[in-house]
DNA sequence: TAATACTTGACAAGAATAGTCATATATAGT
DNA sequence: ACTATATATGACTATTCTTGTCAAGTATTA
């Protein structure tokens, strides 16, 4: 079915969160659960891999939180949606992994179909930037 | 990661091995595990769920099998993928289905990109057609 | 030092995926 | 009529992925 996951969309609501608040204060995770309505501890998963990607960064202690660590017009969506989910791969036998997914990759009939899927994919979710989603 | 399932693989490969013999003879199961290398008894079950959903016939007995039942022009890839796993729903607050998904849809600031995902890997499945994938 | 906030790593329920199988039914050819 | 071939149906299973939860620890500020 191709569901865009809840990490996926979690992680970018975080994300558009600390957008808003970009060169200001940080904001703490429990600010971001209670505005947008997520698990506070499945949240709390997904800013550290945010912060493990370069994308955030964090400041412990009392007044601490989050903060985007670039500006929202170099950050891809695809860098947000890599970080928190891996490599967006809709099939296995692209030029970056040449593993096999049809018993012979050569004469794949159906191959230009899912080619053509994962690159207009990770076309859009490169081409767009956190700062296009903010108002 | 947005993987395609196997059961899309297994479910175009099928298709497009009918689509080989259009007109021809019918393929039998057998001949398309044998040539494809895919489970056998999975793809009964596909093949079952793409005459169900009106794409193939199937003819019984000796010498029997399966055949399309329309000219691969006619065939839109995302018909055969929504035979065999159901709609390509990316989000569940598109057009078609208002779900909410994000706490408060009408000022969801992430909604555009997975909409637009949505609607460009929509376009391309139905835009690409059984025959285009033919030799 | 108390309160706040992030860190780490383990754990777990439930759903989806991928695949198997037994049994039944239908048809062609002999 | 019999037999071999082929699909139909529905149940069953193992594995993986998703979607969380939680406890114990560390760092910082007021
Ligand atoms: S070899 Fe990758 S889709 Fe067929
Ligand atoms: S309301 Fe559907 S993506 Fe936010």
């Amino acid at each position: 079915m191709l569901k865009i996951s809840t990490r996926c969309r979690y992680g970018l609501l975080a994300m558009v969160e600390l957008g808003q608040c970009y060169g200001q204060a940080p904001v703490s995770a429990q600010e971001i659960y209670k505005k947008q309505r997520v698990p506070k501890f499945y949240l709390q998963q997904l800013l550290v891999k945010l912060r493990r990607n370069g994308l955030v960064e964090s400041i412990r202690g009392t007044r601490g939180g989050f903060v985007l660590k670039k500006d929202p017009k170099t950050i891809k969506i695809l860098d947000i949606v890599k970080a928190v989910e891996g490599p967006v791969q809709l099939i296995s036998c692209t030029k970056q992994s040449r593993d096999k997914c049809c018993s012979k990759i050569k004469e794949c009939l159906t191959r230009p179909v899912w080619v053509e899927l994962h690159e207009v994919v990770n076309r859009v979710l490169s081409e767009r930037t956190l700062h296009d989603l903010m108002r």
